[in-house]
DNA sequence: GACATATCTAAAGCC
DNA sequence: TAGATATGTC
């Protein structure tokens, strides 16, 4: 058991308590990870337990691969155990048990482009072109029902009759309908339908329930409803359930997670232990320190204070730069001067709360040639070329799916548009076939163009063709295959523009990820394959050994670290940004999230913010972050520089608007919303605004208020038009 | 049906 | 400002 004594008392502790609920509450940098692994490795070498019984969930394809590596370092060779993302997990259920919900085994997983186009066309079909409804929307609102377990009918009652509701509903339906008519599952439905299995089937459940006799979850904080439920009954036989997490850092509440689940574990579960890892082995004193005098500033939060027996270290760096190219210009300045033959590129890394501040650091970083690697933004699978090909080896794998149809029914330009299009969807939905078994039949064919009939049905020729010898081809086999009989590597050499080549590189190193997958397994099949690479995300991406400085936002930092850490836009507006108060607690989340970003650094930590930032094209002086306000001043270096701004930032009133009580509604709102630091409703700012009063409009001109309905302003302009403008959004301003 | 031009809108993103 | 999408023109 010497392989234990690595452990500090509490990692002990929790690593030792095998049975019953065990709730591990895992700081910041508190090494969770050897916790759960030496658990595992206890449970298998002194236990007796059989991996095989063993169920541990991660989040991320990264956190499900690092803990199998080192558990597989503490036993020594290949383990067969269930270590795997929530979704992967599921699918594993699914793909035995889907035929009980009416599925095939082999459907398909949409990934949130696919979701978007099916929207879309049921979105068309339904002939709805109101902007306000947009795909987006509706597919937040489905995403929110299945995380809760609401199914379309169940949305409609909750929700009473209004016809807003009855819109979602019937799109809601609609598209539950075409997802099971293209054999396809989205990432919720693999939760949600993993859950309806064990609901519906009871032997399955009981199979899985018997099996896992031992149950981990991995950052717990983050789970939704439907996660919880998956995970409550599979425990409910040994209830030998451990999970991991901390509440502070809960940051994905906007996607669902719900925080409760943490705080109330112990009333779920009863007699569950509660162990505190609160030993920090990642930052230094100064760090820790500062980070937590920002996280102590929220309520509800698990009582624990993380210690460390490192040193103080430096102090925390801040520096107000003059505008965003300034503190772009000061943090690749500040690289170049920490960067010595001893310090790697990846030692640093640049933490923004949004992708859109990537650009000039870009630039900065590039100006000094400093090599660097943005993460986030669109995924490598995410590129065109790369998701027609995947649509295409779709097709091969499952005729049925329309949706990959579309996407590449003119990709290479086969003639065919969207009113031949829609002709062909009204047609597939008389006859209750897919759109590929319409396109099968040549009568259908004729009747098109001269040209659209050649090209699709040679198009139907190489899809029919590969999907009958899918079993025999390798993967690779069938993609090069592809890609030159459907006339998609001549359509971009004939294109001969810079960006073609990209492409048909980018498609060049999809088949050498294609052949890694192949090494790997001799026998991979396509439908593996496309499994595989359905489940990946973008921070499975992050190469640790790359030498290049990272740049990321502070949500996928969560769970790496780094030497040195700089979170620049320290601003109110930015960070927290405005957003977060339209939610009861979003300010509170924005801090945790602040948290994150600090305890991420290990030895040095820089905090920048600009006097002056250009955001959407729009120019306006800032006002420090509240955040920034909440650190201990005491572990703050860069007074010099503090003091040197602060002349220019008294310049405006405190709360960061100059002048008075500014008169643009949007702005009001900002305003109140700084003021109350709380929810305040549009329709108080519609308030601002009488009947009679002269406004201004920058884009339609002048105009009289005709009244003010809650959130609905209409105005009379001078041209005689009249216009409903929304209070809070519409850039109105009082004339005097 | 393909291409050019106008218009709109704006967080975070695990799987 | 910039990108994505809607609309208009040939």
């Amino acid at each position: 058991m010497d392989y234990l004594d690595k452990l500090n008392p509490q990692q002990k502790e929790a690593a030792l308590h095998t049975e019953g609920p065990l709730l591990i509450l895992a700081g910041a940098g508190s090494d969770k990870t050897s916790t759960m692994t030496h658990r595992i490795a206890y449970l298998i070498k002194e236990k007796g337990v059989r991996p095989y019984e063993i169920l541990a969930v991660t989040f991320t394809n990264k956190a499900a691969k690092e803990m199998r590596d080192r558990v597989e370092a503490l036993i020594g060779g290949n383990i067969n155990m269930w270590i795997l993302t929530f979704h992967s997990a599921c699918l594993r259920v699914l793909r035995k048990h889907a035929e009980i919900l009416g599925y095939d085994r082999d459907f398909v997983v949409y990934d949130p482009t696919d979701q978007k186009a099916a929207v879309k066309s049921i979105v068309k079909e339904m002939d709805l072109n109101d902007k306000k409804y947009t795909p987006a929307y509706f597919l937040s609102i489905i995403s929110d029902c299945k995380e809760k377990q609401v199914d379309p009918e169940e949305f409609l009652a909750l929700n009473g009759g209004d016809p807003k509701s009855v819109l979602i509903y019937k799109v809601y339906s609609a598209y539950e309908a075409l997802l099971k008519k293209n054999n396809a599952m989205d990432f919720d439905d693999l939760l949600l339908n993993a859950v309806r299995v064990f609901e519906q089937d009871e032997a399955a459940l009981l199979e899985y329930q018997e099996r896992f006799r031992y149950i981990m979850v991995d950052e717990y904080q983050d789970t939704n409803q439907i996660q919880y439920k998956f995970v409550r009954m599979l425990a409910e036989r040994h209830n030998n359930i451990c999970v991991v997490g901390d509440d502070d850092q809960c940051i994905y509440q906007w996607r669902g997670a719900d925080i409760r689940n943490i705080l109330e574990f112990e009333k779920d579960f009863k007699n569950a232990k509660v162990v505190k890892l609160e030993q920090n082995y990642r930052s230094t004193a100064n760090i820790l320190a500062a980070a937590h005098s920002v996280i102590e500033n929220n309520r509800d939060r698990k009582d624990k204070k993380l210690w460390t027996s490192a040193e103080d270290g430096s102090k925390i760096a801040y520096y107000r730069a003059d505008d965003e190219r300034d503190e772009a210009r000061y943090v690749a300045q500040e690289i170049d001067r920490m960067k010595s033959s001893d310090r790697k590129y990846s030692d640093f890394a640049v933490l923004y709360r949004t992708n859109a501040q990537s650009r000039t650091f870009e630039e900065a970083l590039s100006r000094r040639d400093i090599p660097y690697r943005v993460l986030g933004g669109l995924r490598y699978y995410d590129r065109k070329e790369v998701k027609d090909l995947i649509s295409y080896m779709r097709l091969v794998q499952n005729p049925a799916d329309d949706i990959a149809l579309l996407r590449v029914i003119n990709e290479p330009k086969r003639g065919v548009g969207a009113k031949t299009i829609e002709k062909l969807q009204a047609l597939a939905k008389v006859r209750g076939e897919s759109l590929l078994q319409v396109l099968a039949d040549e009568e259908v064919v004729d009747s098109l163009s001269a040209k659209a009939s050649a090209g699709i049905r040679e198009m139907v020729r190489v899809i029919t063709e590969y999907a009958a010898e899918k079993d025999n081809l390798r993967v690779s086999d069938i993609y090069d295959g592809l890609l030159v009989k459907t006339g998609y590597l001549k359509m971009l050499e004939d294109n001969n523009t810079l960006e073609a080549e990209g492409r048909i590189e980018n498609l060049m190193e999809f088949k050498s990820v294609i052949y890694d997958y192949e090494k790997d397994d001799m026998q991979l099949s396509l439908a593996e394959f496309m499994e595989r690479i359905a489940l990946l995300a973008e921070v499975d991406n992050h190469d640790e050994n790359e030498n290049a400085v990272v740049l990321m936002t502070m949500h996928s930092a969560k769970g790496l670290e780094f030497p040195f850490v700089f979170l620049p836009g320290m601003e109110d507006g930015l960070f927290p940004g405005w957003r977060a108060f339209d939610r009861e607690d979003g300010l509170e989340e924005e801090r945790r999230l602040c948290y994150v970003g600090m305890t991420r650094a290990k030895e040095r930590l820089w905090l920048t913010s600009a006097n002056m930032r250009t955001l959407y094209g729009k120019t306006d002086l800032t006002r420090e972050s509240q955040f920034l306000r909440e650190v201990d001043k005491h572990l703050i270096d860069g007074d010099a520089i503090y003091e040197k701004k602060r002349d220019a930032r008294e310049m405006m009133s405190p709360d960061g608007f100059s002048g008075e009580k500014p008169f643009n509604p949007f702005d009001q709102l900002r305003y109140a919303k700084q003021q109350t630091h709380a929810n305040v409703n549009a329709a108080a700012v519609a308030a601002q605004l009488a009947e009679g009063m002269r406004v201004n409009h920058p884009k339609f001109g002048n105009g009289t208020v005709l009244n003010v309905n809650g959130k609905i302003i209409q105005v009379q302009f001078d041209d005689g038009s009249v216009k409903k403008l929304a209070a809070g959004m519409a850039p109105l301003s009082k004339l005097d």
